[in-house]
RNA sequence: GCUGCCGUAGCUCAGGGGCAGAGCACUCCCUUGGUAAGGGAGAGGUCGAGAGUUCAAAUCUCUCCGGCAGCACCA
């Protein structure tokens, strides 16, 4: 399993970078020789899948090439489902040229051409390239480290820069599993400043059968789209005159306030204090946490126009909710016996994000965060890391996501504090994660500057994969902002500061939340629960006192005495979503009864109108009050 | 921010130098019906904003603003 994740990982990073022996392999035999693989089943599929995506991508580098000669390759890495090629060429590619390149694809694939490597000298690669006039590639030879291969290889006359694994020959792609997915511009190696280049992307999979399952979760996802859904179940919009700020519409709105609740009671049962702190502050606070320089460009920055100013004065909207929080913690005098003290704040944060990053819900310039920092001792890191991660685990669970995945980022090469605490800090978080008996990954260099971190990543519905939570240990900021504790010795101490959110911001988890029911939120968070809807006028009276009776028992209940056919309402209400359908004829009445329907299902249930207020009452009830 | 595409009624979109269009939604009328679209009529627009070309611009050009996909960024 390590050495396929090895293979993979290396193959990720770039086709120059693979680090594996390059004679070519065929799949019927052992994939690749000596120790570094044994061969079982499941990693033999997924080394399988590698060498497929890997050289489904050199097939559409050279079929790119056959098409349009004059266009030179550059890098072709492996990534999610398949893989990418980036081309140096002015105009983007087309989907009738997408149409076109599959199609040479699939001629080449049937050739079945060998492939043969060779081992080239530095200087020989070097001159290869820039007699072909190839710079971007003369960069990638030069940039290959001494000791490690410079490896050609070939299948038909088609010559590329690889170090491999390869399948032995192109019929081993599978012609019908892949597919050219779309076409974006890129930076050369990544970086804005360098020449854009184009890109395409595919994906490839075994067999037919497992790519069409991969399009139709591609499909599921844009059913899903929380952009669409928010629309067409009136949950918010966005507008021109606030980008990136959202404007909740009641149906969205009563979500929010349903998850906002309920992040208050869990908070307060596990011993946070709820606290509030200003939008807009000066910007020496800014300094002195560092954020001015750092983050400047970033930053909302509010002068008072000059005609009116009383006094000279920057501030900036506040785009975290830390240095505030310092600065309750630093009124009065902290004694070790107040520690750990938690402190948390639905924090109102503004950003100014760049333009093309902005998407939906999901990343904002105005948005909440479930933000809290605990001060604490070194010696309590562990304690609440455990304390926070029970408390994660059973919010995520209350919210419908069974699975999350933890990565420990360690410290960076640029970083504040001493070895030996980061050695420590390190350690805490670790083993709190192990006493646990949790999994978890390690994400090395990739911590905070200020100190390493923990990041919890859950699964929704169709599997994909969110980072929402982190709890982040800080050493910089109490120093900084001068925040400190009387210990037990009478001496004055610097507290840890630990940051940590669960859902992120409340936009995203939102956001995220639509996309995992589709919709279909549970009652409790639905924003409307029950429709009680007339089936002829003369159940117009029956239909609002049984909505007002579902109200008085605490559900948010409407009445839908349009004149309109209960086919009509019944379809209407299940696309908006609601969870619950009372559908009331002369009948239920006379009965004093409700026809009951469930979104999504046929069927209905006639039952007593006191009954289903019991029940559903009962079935929205909040999953921490249950 | 970068590359490309897009912006026309509340929504989804057609049109493409010479009278502003459709479906759904909305309002009114008819219809009183049993679980995913009954029928008719009406109202609804500075065609994202500004400048330019032209006898004439929603349409062509430029500049902004906003959105989408990818890249870059994400304390």
């Amino acid at each position: 399993m390590e050495i396929a994740a090895d293979i993979s990982a290396s193959l990720a990073k770039a086709a120059i970078s693979c680090s594996v022996d390059g004679e070519h392999r065929d799949l019927s035999r052992p994939v690749l020789s000596d120790a570094r693989v044994a061969i079982h089943t499941m990693k033999d599929e997924a080394v399988a899948l590698e060498l497929i995506r890997h050289d489904c991508a050199h097939v559409m580098a050279r079929a790119v090439q056959e098409i349009w000669p004059d266009v030179k390759v550059t890098i072709g890495p492996v990534i999610d489902y398949g893989w990418y090629y980036d081309f140096d060429r002015e105009d983007p590619f087309t989907p009738d040229d997408l149409g076109l390149i599959e199609k040479r694809m699939r001629e080449i694939i049937n050739l079945r051409d060998p492939v043969r490597t060779e081992v080239w000298e530095r200087e020989r690669a070097i001159d290869h390239y820039r007699r072909s006039e190839e710079p971007f590639k003369v960069e990638l030879v030069e940039g290959i480290p001494d000791g490690v291969d410079i490896r050609m290889y070939w299948h038909g006359h088609w010559q590329d820069l690889c170090l491999g694994p390869h399948l032995a020959h192109t019929g081993q792609i599978p012609a019908d599993a892949f597919r050219l997915t779309s076409v974006a511009g890129a930076y050369w190696r990544g970086d804005s400043r360098n020449r854009m280049l184009q890109r395409i992307y595919g994906v490839a999979f075994r067999n037919r059968h497992d790519l069409k399952a991969h399009l139709r979760m591609l499909e599921e996802a844009e059913r899903r789209d929380h952009r669409k859904l928010g629309q067409s179940m009136s949950l918010f919009h966005l507008q021109e005159e606030a980008p990136g700020m959202v404007f909740w519409h009641p149906n969205g709105w009563t979500i929010y306030r349903a998850l906002e609740d309920y992040m208050r009671r869990r908070q307060n049962a596990a011993g946070y204090r709820e606290i509030r702190t200003p939008q807009v502050v000066d910007r020496k606070l800014w300094e002195a946490s560092g954020h001015w320089d750092k983050y400047r460009e970033n930053m909302f920055i509010t002068e008072i126009d000059e005609e009116h100013a009383r006094e000279k004065r920057t501030n900036a909207l506040k785009p975290m909710n830390c240095p505030c929080h310092v600065q309750i913690y630093n009124r009065g005098i902290k004694s070790y016996r107040d520690l750990p003290l938690r402190y948390a704040e639905f924090g109102s944060c503004h950003r100014y994000e760049s333009s093309g990053s902005m998407h939906g819900l999901m990343r904002v310039r105005g948005f909440v965060q479930d933000d809290a920092h605990i001060f604490c001792t070194e010696d309590q890191i562990e304690a609440e890391t455990a304390a926070f991660i029970e408390l994660l685990g059973r919010i995520y669970r209350d919210l419908g996501f069974s699975e999350f995945d933890i990565r420990l980022s360690t410290r960076p090469d640029v970083r504040v504090g001493s070895d030996a605490v980061w050695d420590k800090a390190e350690a805490a978080l670790e083993s709190a994660i192990r006493n646990l008996g949790l999994a978890f990954e390690v994400d090395p260099g990739e911590g905070a500057f200020y100190g390493p971190k923990l990041d919890f990543v859950l699964t929704d519905a169709i599997g994909r994969a969110w980072q929402c939570g982190t709890f982040q240990a800080d050493f910089n900021l109490p120093e900084r902002l001068g925040a400190e504790y009387v210990g037990s010795d009478g001496d004055k101490h610097r507290p840890v500061m630990m940051h940590r959110t669960i859902l992120g911001s409340f936009e995203r988890f939102i956001g995220i939340l639509i996309e995992n029911h589709a919709g279909r939120f549970p009652l409790w968070l639905a924003p409307r629960q029950v429709v009680v809807a007339s089936i002829v006028s003369d159940a117009n009276g029956y239909a609002r006192e049984a909505a007002d009776v579902l109200l008085a028992a605490g559900l948010r209940a409407e009445a839908d005495v349009r004149n309109e056919k209960i086919n009509y309402k019944v379809r209407e209400h299940s696309l908006g979503k609601v969870p619950v359908i009372l559908a009331v004829g002369m009948r239920e009445v006379r009965e004093r009864t409700v026809s009951l329907r469930r979104l999504g299902e046929k069927s209905s249930e006639v039952i007593d109108l006191q009954q289903a207020v019991s029940r559903l009452v009962g079935e929205a009830v909040p999953p921490d009050i249950a």
